[in-house]
Formats: structure tokens, C-alpha cells, sequence
DNA sequence: CTATTATTGATATGAATTATCAATATATGA
DNA sequence: TCATATATTGATAATTCATATCAATAATAG
């Protein structure tokens, strides 16, 4: 009886995409879905990403200032952004230990989790960056 | 000569709002100036609220999902946001080390800061949660 | 004072996401 | 197998937050 979820084919494919990328947007994973199966809609995606990361089967990263981006990687770790080109890379290794816990007696807030995003500029642009220096001589 | 900002009343209202606000969004900033100064424009306090921020008299919280905040103590700390009821409060105190230099080294990134948000329920919540828990028995 | 131009108010535009709703398709179970 | 209940869909409107545009205005240096 307990109301179920619905195995659709669109969310079959809302699943295979964000499984096969990295970090995908919502955008992404239409148009990528939409050359094979044109009829589906924003919509539909939207709310599967949604109802996906809820339901802890991908993670949805949250960017401010940008579209979210989703990640097939549900393990903790935490994410760069290059400010120059808004690639997206994996930060894994990183122990903060209990700041939820520090953060909770600091505040009186019961934390259930918290938000990391390192900014920054990617090799590819460094590398980029450090050429048109030099021709600027 | 060096094209120098201008002191306008319109920025330093904005100004004057933030410091005698904790964490205000630009509405907020907007809708209190405007009591007193109808004909500010929403587009103005956006502008100066940047510029300001950009400049370092001001700090810029962005909170992905929804407005950004400012805030006028610009000393390091950290946020955790209500998710019931919107509340925002200062984790001071909290140390992380040489986090940045740690995604660095993980990446490979240039890294020039990070943002960290909390998420939980604040005291004033959870107060709220627990006296409907005990109606509903 | 005068000239330069940073800034303003008004408004349009934009990006990302959610809401609405009739039509459709999926799962359950008779 | 078939009928039923309803979760989900596609299409589209609406929302939210923020930036862009531009002629008019006002702040500052000289
Ligand atoms: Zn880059
Ligand atoms: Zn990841
Ligand atoms: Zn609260
Ligand atoms: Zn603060």
C-alpha cells in the first residue's frame, strides 16, 4: 500500500545520466537525455534530480551564485570551483573533524550538516592565465 | 585623478542599514532605507551592496537556494542557517586549520577562499517542535 | 563655478527553479 | 488479465533573486 515511488523511464534515465557525468546541472542532463528521448521535459528532470537526492541515491552540491550541480559520488567529500571556467572537481581526504558538533555547541543549533565549497582557479587555467602573461610582455 | 567612488547618500544609507542589522538581505536593506527615503531604488542598494562588499567594508554571505546576506562584521566566522525558519547565526570560534592549502594540494586548484554554511534548527525551533511533539500525544 | 563622469531611478532582462494542472502510465490486486 | 487508484508526466506559467540598460542627476576635482 505505503504510497511508492515509480520506476519511470524517464527517471531510469535521469538516473543513467547523472551516473554516467561528472557533476552534471540540471541542463546538462536534459539535453543529454533529450537526444535520445526528445519528449521528456526541464520539468520532469528537475523533479527527479529532486526526488533522487532525496532519496539519497546521488547528492545534490548547491552553488551559490550558479546552477546546482548533482554527483553520482554519494560518499563525503567536498567540491572546488574554478572561478574562471566554473569547473567543478572533486576535494576527497579532507578531515574537518566534528565541526558540526563544534559549530551546534557554538550556536545552540541542532546541525545536520553543513555546506563546503572551495573557490579557486583550475590548473587548466593557471596554466592559460600564466601563458598570456607572458605574451603581454 | 584615479576615478574615485563617490559618497552618495544612497550608499551611505545602505551602509548605515547594515551595520545596525545582523545579517540583512538587500530587501531588507531596501524596504528599511525606503521608510525613510521612498525614493531609493531596489537597483541601488544591489549596486552598493556590491560595491561595498567588493571594496571589504562589508561581508557578502551567499547562501545557495536563497538571498544572499550581508553582514558588517567582516572578521572570520562562519554561518548556520534555520531551515525552518530562515534564522541566520555566527559560528565563531571555529578553527580549520590550513584547510585551503589542503584542497590546494588535493587539486592542484589555485584556491582563494571557501564558503561553509550550517544547516539545522535553531534554539527557537526546536522549542517550537517539541511543545507541538507533546500536543500531539 | 564648471566640466567630467560616477551614480541614480526606472525598467527590462536574465537565469535557475518551482508551481499548476489536465493527461498519462505504472503498480497493485481482484 | 483487467480495472482502479494515483504517482508522474509534459507543457507552461509563475517566482525569486539578481544584473543590465540608459537617460537624467549629482558628486567631486580643478
Ligand atoms: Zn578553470
Ligand atoms: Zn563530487
Ligand atoms: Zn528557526
Ligand atoms: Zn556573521
Amino acid at each position: 500500500m505505503a504510497a511508492a515511488n515509480r520506476n519511470t523511464i524517464q527517471r531510469k534515465l535521469v538516473m543513467n545520466v547523472v551516473q554516467n557525468s561528472l557533476h552534471p546541472t540540471a541542463e546538462y542532463v536534459y539535453k543529454t537525455i533529450k537526444t535520445d528521448y526528445p519528449d521528456i521535459s526541464l520539468g520532469t528532470v528537475y523533479r527527479n534530480l529532486s526526488l533522487l537526492s532525496n532519496r539519497g541515491d546521488i547528492l545534490k552540491i548547491p552553488l551559490p551564485g550558479s546552477a546546482d550541480r548533482f554527483d553520482r559520488d554519494i560518499s563525503l567529500h567536498y567540491h572546488a570551483v574554478c572561478s574562471e571556467c566554473g569547473a567543478i572537481d572533486d576535494v576527497h581526504g579532507l578531515d574537518l573533524g566534528d565541526i558540526d558538533m563544534d559549530a551546534s555547541q557554538n550556536t545552540g543549533y541542532t546541525i545536520s550538516g553543513h555546506t563546503l565549497i572551495f573557490t579557486g582557479i583550475c590548473p587548466e587555467c593557471q596554466a592559460k592565465i600564466s601563458e598570456q602573461s607572458l605574451m603581454e610582455e
